[in-house]
DNA sequence: GAAAAGAACGAACGGTCGTGCTATTTTCCG
DNA sequence: CGGAAAATAGCACGACCGTTCGTTCTTTTC
């Protein structure tokens, strides 16, 4: 087959669905966990088979890696884009992103990931770092324009401000898998609420 | 040799040794990242001779976890204990905390643990969630002696602020591992700042 | 329809995993 | 010092790991 172009060929069709399976396993086991034989088993196919879609277990690693990325990104961000910028944004930001939470209690790979990798180095740690990197940025953005937009504080430090959204997301994680996601979320609300009135002008 | 009491039996000795190596090696690749051969390597023992001290590797990933969770009360709550109780305790518990993170920027074990355990059952999960729920309540009752001291609101919910220190303590953990603990510290401690006031009288 | 290319398979490799078993060494008590 | 008991080593096992290679089947192109 030379470059002529069908609707979709085969080739980059299957890696799709072997990501998808690999997501999802991931999410369970993280992406240390994530072997090419259950993965194999799981999609349907011989090891070999999987395995020549990706030139190695890491660069496997590092696909799924950025399909998570891209699916929090399309479940979390873009839908936000529809709020008007400023604190509705932000708002939305963070519902869309609790609902994410919601969705992933039995794991979500990017934290996984972040727990996984912080302390090594190599392409994954790179891979997450820049990841993280991004989506703090774009935290940070939406931060920005809540402040133009005279919604928040104008001397309101967005990396500060940026942190402790996080971290309030770390926690209803947290919660969420070790104590369960109805309380773990009251709890995020209800710390959300007290975090927009103490950054309010 | 029976039950009879010299100053200290030489196995026990050699299973602290064991356990040291393995709390270190633990905190880099987790406890699932934990495997008997690197650590009797590390030990310079044989993976036999290290095996024999535990029933079976899950002995020994539950053996780490509850000697990480004895160094986290040591340095953390036991210190924190000869503060006058209310305020100044909970503020020390949160700077030993602190320091706490310091030291274990490339990897907590209790953090990575409930990464690793909290979607999945078993043992190494139960006692993930005893060990977490364990801390949360020292956490809630010297909340609770700080309301009764009067030194936060007399409606303060504990659970809640037990959940909003702990996130923050989560997004300093975070930010430390991916970019550096200074800059981690420094907004971990004005979120708290921040917190404090917000919960005051 | 022949030839070329792509995709998947199956078997095998060298390693490491956790876990048994049996010796051998070391420790401790009388 | 001697003998029981504890501690460690050595070895082997089956299973799985990531990876490589040659083969086969399917699809496309000329």
């Amino acid at each position: 087959m030379t470059a002529s172009a069908s609707a979709t060929a085969k080739g980059p069709a299957t890696r799709e669905l072997i990501l998808e399976h690999a997501y999802e396993l991931a999410r369970v086991g993280g992406l240390e966990g994530l072997s090419i034989g259950t993965l194999a088993a799981d999609v349907g196919m011989s090891k070999s088979g999987v395995f020549a879609h990706f030139g190695s277990r890491e660069d496997l690693q590092l696909a799924v890696l950025d399909a998570a990325a891209r699916r929090f990104m399309a479940k979390v961000l873009v839908p936000a884009l529809s709020a008007p910028r400023g604190l509705p944004r932000l708002r939305a930001i963070v519902e869309h992103w609790c609902e994410w939470g919601r969705e992933h209690q039995s794991g979500c790979v990017l934290l996984s990931a972040t727990a996984e990798y912080d302390g090594r180095e190599g392409a994954l740690h790179d891979a997450v770092v820049a990841q993280q990197a991004g989506w703090r940025g774009e935290l940070e953005k939406a931060i920005g324009q809540a402040v133009a937009a005279g919604h928040l504080r104008a001397d309101t430090d967005a990396a500060q401000l940026g942190f402790e959204i996080y971290a309030l997301m770390l926690g209803l994680h947290h919660d969420a898998g070790l104590f369960g996601f109805e309380q773990a979320s009251r709890r995020t609300r209800a710390a959300f609420e007290r975090l927009w009135r103490s950054w309010q002008p």
